[in-house]
DNA sequence: TACCGTGTTCGTTTTACTTCA
DNA sequence: AATGAAGTAAAACGAACACGG
């Protein structure tokens, strides 16, 4: 399974650092997906870490073939123009959208003002159907280029102002809906991504907890076995919070129990040594590694 | 009004499979 | 029987759109 998510370049595999290899679960009431992740450490929520990225040079993937057997077909539909050509294209038709999608039904708010407004629609509608007799309507597909820097500035900025948006739509000859509806389909891509990767962490701790609640079950039948005998019972202390020692990772318990670690005479426990920490019951038997999600989405396939 | 998130459409590309020489 | 080219259906991808908030 893990292999097959591997074959689509998307690493699912979930990794924090090994000294926090103790997942913070007391904050698990807002048990959801994107919240489980926002607990992680180096998580944020407002700049989330979207090292997700689409390699767009990676030589292995679809664009890259198709980009090479574009080339080699001596079809580059995707070629830049000229920046000379540029500014004029980017009104009346695209490098792309020279063969782009035609939808009859393109928004009406593009038509609504401006310029811009005015050559997109005109580029929108470019050659409609009827009018260059194709039936079959072509969609654009970015060239590697443009995919690329397109990429670049997602890194830098999820979302663009109106200024970045027509600053990059004149520097990749595109229109600058273009690149508005990249930004979309690209941050709705990076939020998918990162729900199959919460759901994977999930169901991994899912998976923990059913082994820790397994065992769990297990230790208390042995202590009710236990309990039978006269001896045990005498010495039987009350229930108590245990503490950890985070150095060593030893349970301490109250001076009465004998069968554990005393947390006086405990080295790490005296008055000069740091605090025991609580044992937390949601870490993991084993530890949990949510490394970076490498975005490439492609082939499901094995 | 502009923007964003979400769901959807649909053209293009890739992949797996079959057929045939 | 093995091999490679050609054809094809299905799946996947991604650009673009619609719509509600």
């Amino acid at each position: 399974m893990m292999a097959e998510k591997e074959d689509l370049g998307l690493s699912l595999s979930l990794s924090v650092p090994q000294n926090q290899h103790s997942l913070q679960f007391n904050r698990m009431p807002s048990l959801v997906p994107s919240t489980a992740a926002s607990s992680l450490p180096g998580f944020n929520p407002q700049k989330p870490s979207w090292n997700v990225t689409f390699p767009p040079s990676d030589q292995n993937s679809d664009s890259y073939r198709a980009e090479t057997r574009s080339f080699l077909r001596g079809i580059d539909v995707n070629s830049l123009p000229s920046t000379a050509d540029c500014e004029e294209e980017a009104g009346v038709s695209s490098p792309n959208s020279t063969i782009s999608s035609i939808s009859g039904k393109r928004s009406e708010r593009e038509g609504i003002n401006g310029e811009e407004h005015e050559m997109e629609r005109d580029s929108s509608r470019g050659i409609s159907d009827e009018e260059d007799g194709d039936t079959s309507r072509k969609k654009l597909r970015l060239s590697k280029d443009q995919a690329a820097i397109l990429e670049e500035s997602f890194k830098e900025n999820n979302t663009l102002n109106p200024k970045q948006k027509m600053a990059l739509a004149k520097q990749l000859g595109l229109r600058s809906r273009q690149v508005e509806v990249w930004f979309q389909n690209r941050r709705a891509r990076t939020k998918l991504k990162q729900t199959e990767v919460d759901c994977e962490f999930l169901k991994r701790c899912c998976e923990n907890l059913t082994a820790e609640n397994r065992r769990l079950q297990k230790e208390v039948q042995e202590l009710r076995a236990l309990k039978l005998s006269p001896q045990f019972y005498m010495q039987m202390t009350p229930p108590t919070t245990l503490t950890m020692c985070p150095s060593c990772e030893r349970v301490a318990v109250p001076p009465s129990a004998s069968s554990t670690v005393d947390a006086r005479s405990h080295p790490h426990m005296g008055p000069t040594h740091h605090k025991p920490i609580p044992v937390n019951p949601w870490a993991p038997a084993t530890p949990i590694t949510r490394g970076p999600a490498p975005f490439d989405v492609h082939r499901p396939r094995s």
